[in-house]
DNA sequence: AACTATTTATAAGA
DNA sequence: TTCTTATAAATAGTT
């Protein structure tokens, strides 16, 4: 989206790289709550940033918490 | 977006609802896809629909399939 | 299930 | 960099 469209690949400006992260991760976890209230769904989402940070969206407590889990499950580190 | 702002609370319509959650829904995974692509970042998202379907992606064999990761965890039903 | 007017997201630019 | 803006993308209502 904005000005041009652009290539589905990695962004090789790690800065660029990184505001586009920082974006687009915003959106979608916008996204995902707003698709739960309008349609009363249950929705989790979960990224890990190259920083190793994370950033989720857990619809409700069904999920506690989408990381959580998966620390439970032992699929982190 | 589209012809007219919505508020944002649970569609009424159990039709529209289901309009909307396929089409959101479908977006929710592109741009995850998108962004775990553009940014090189782990992504996963899941969501069970009133149907109890459900709808994931998750951008590498870490995640396995989130899906699985709440089976495995015991998290669904 | 397609279309389209409008909103939303966003890539570049300032 | 934080804000702006032109353009792409998503989408609510319509056909």
């Amino acid at each position: 989206m904005g000005r041009g469209k652009t290539e589905l690949k990695r962004i090789d400006s790690s800065t660029s790289r990184r505001v586009t992260f920082s974006k687009q991760m915003k959106c979608l976890l916008k996204k995902a709550f707003v698709l739960s209230v309008l349609c009363h769904v249950e929705v989790g989402v979960i990224a890990f940033s190259s920083q190793g940070k994370v950033y989720d969206f857990a619809s409700s407590c069904f999920f506690l918490s989408l990381s959580h889990v998966l620390d439970y499950a032992g699929f982190r580190g």
